[in-house]
DNA sequence: CTTCCGCGTTTTATCGATATATTGAGCGCG
DNA sequence: CGCGCTCAATATATCGATAAAACGCGGAAG
């Protein structure tokens, strides 16, 4: 490997005016300036990144930790990265295992250290885990679980958006609407949306019954398509269905599809995070639109805010979330 | 920040002994390595890996280097990084900018020399751009399209999967299919595609029309639905589709839908990649599945192969696929 | 009783850059 | 002619860890 002080001997001058040039700090002679690029080219010299991290304590980089590369988070990351490199930085993403215990010890606090800030996806991590985390290193979560006071946080509007999706079904007639993929658990990930869901029912005179709260083995569509299929078999009357995810919708969809159900026609449909995909998959998935765009904007916000050295209390944002109605639920285009 | 060199004090031993206790590298003493523990507990010590970085001139890191967080590559990386963590390594991903202008300037040579590995994908780099890369760095590129001898390439059979498809919708009774974001064009990306939707046109006496080749402004959802769209306004007769992506074929759905065209009735309808949510999407989308499996075992394992010192010739995988029949062509399920 | 060996531990050198202090050359001005 | 001033360039210390060699000590071999 080609090092700075190769370049420097190549040049005849010291390794400091090779680093001065290349980094334009102290100003540095023309002529020299025009012989140690030279040499640079020559030599094919890079920078060490490694090293000047060492020395100089910053990395340039942001971390965007997800629990997993698809869907959402994909979709959110790629709003994230013009954000980050607005600022002069990367975004790097690192995926955290799929299963909480190991999650913090694959992804070590050492780690998350090598990077200036850290955008920390909560799904799938629990309180206690998180308290542990003690780090000087700026942080934001991101994440629909409850964290410790002291972490910077931007959560979804994730009741109000249930709420909006559910009223509206409502609205356009449904009666009996199952929360797919809602859990009746209290403490669980998607209880906020449970809450819209049920909210909604009562404030329209209508029941909340719990066994239209349908969980889901995983948040897949394969999982929202078997969920689906059980309740049609099970002959449980219904005429609607919120379901917490788009992806969850989608096998939903496929499901009443395959049993002969009509979208909207006998069953309204509505999802939430408005992935991409929802807009044109026919008849279009009415969906929350949780602003992936404000999210990422909220995030880096206050990444960046705390790179900067603000040391103010933690902040905890709730996006406002809106309803886009397709044609999954009757109005719609 | 607590050094290494506080422990030591703490524990009352050199630095290397504290080295020796946390990597298992030369044997401690019973007793000395219990205190050398304590004295990391009270203190919290995390290891500072940007300096074992420097001093060790591994990172155990992999980058994933792609043009986007979505979709395909998404779930490609969600294939790969098990894989890679199987070695003991890190993935990361990283996100060239769109354009291929500024990609590895944005993304520079000296960057990627901080990982132990590289999958670099190539959509969007042109042949010049990458022939500038020289480097000793372990590289596996993936893409589809051509690329300098001398590296690792992981592509798909791209032609076969696109013969395949189209020879099956020819099949199943259509006459005049169109290739949905492919390009007249010779040295384009999806030129492979292109010929594999001629040659089976050919083999079964039809003609392979220029104008059913209809390009795509991108490969986004809205881009195949606009120009699906532009289609059936101009009146062309067409009664199959072949889009290049399942996201196009997604927009072409979506068009299709809209202007009261019936899949497969009218118009059967196959893509590329069988992204998850082909499947599920009414009535199934037929698609060329391209094993993301076994291309992320490929790049993996010549990825692994170079990183273990392996200096043989490069290597250029093509991956096989498969069709997957659903819904949207006659005879799916 | 000396010499050698093995084990645990410390010493020293190094990875490749950058921050800070210092040296040195050139120049204006009295 | 010499004093001080500026600007360019160098020397030195440092970031925090690890590799490799040196070292001290007790027991076995000669």
């Amino acid at each position: 490997m080609v090092r700075m002080a190769d370049v420097a001997r190549a040049a005849g001058v010291s390794v400091m005016t090779v680093s001065n040039v290349l980094n334009e700090r102290l100003p540095v002679g023309e002529s020299t300036r025009a012989r140690v690029m030279e040499a640079v080219e020559a030599l094919g010299y890079e920078v060490n990144l490694t090293a000047r991290h060492l020395r100089a304590g910053r990395t340039d980089t942001v971390a965007f930790v997800v629990p997993s590369f698809h869907d959402y988070f994909g979709e959110l990351a790629d709003q994230v990265a013009p954000l980050v490199e607005a600022e002069g930085r990367h975004l790097v993403l690192e995926r955290t295992s799929a299963n909480a215990e190991q999650e913090m010890e694959a992804l070590s606090v050492a780690r998350l250290r090598i990077y200036d800030g850290v955008l920390l996806s909560v799904a799938g991590l629990d309180l206690e885990t998180l308290a542990r985390v003690r780090t000087a290193k700026p942080i934001v979560l991101l994440g629909e679980r409850d964290v410790p006071e002291h972490f910077n946080h931007v959560r979804l509007a994730n009741e109000s958006g249930a709420h909006l999706a559910t009223a509206h079904m409502i609205e356009r007639g449904s009666r009996r609407i199952l929360a797919l993929g809602c859990s009746p658990d209290a403490t669980h990930m998607m209880t906020d949306r449970r809450v819209g869901w049920e909210n909604a029912c009562h404030e329209a005179g209508l029941a909340a019954d719990p066994a239209y709260v349908v969980p889901v083995s995983d948040y897949t569509s394969l999982g929202g398509r078997e969920a689906m299929l059980k309740v049609i078999a099970s002959g449980l009357p219904f005429d609607g269905v919120f379901a917490v995810t788009d992806i969850v919708a989608l096998g939903a969809l496929s499901a009443l599809a395959d049993s002969g159900l009509r979208v909207p026609g006998d069953v309204q449909l509505a999802g939430f995070d408005n992935l991409d995909m929802s807009r044109f998959i026919p008849p279009g998935i009415t969906s929350v639109d949780v602003n992936r765009e404000g999210v990422a904007e909220a995030a880096v916000g206050l990444l960046h805010r705390q790179m900067s050295g603000w040391t103010g209390p933690a902040e905890h944002v709730v996006a406002p979330v809106r309803l886009v109605v397709r044609g999954s639920t009757r109005g719609g285009a």
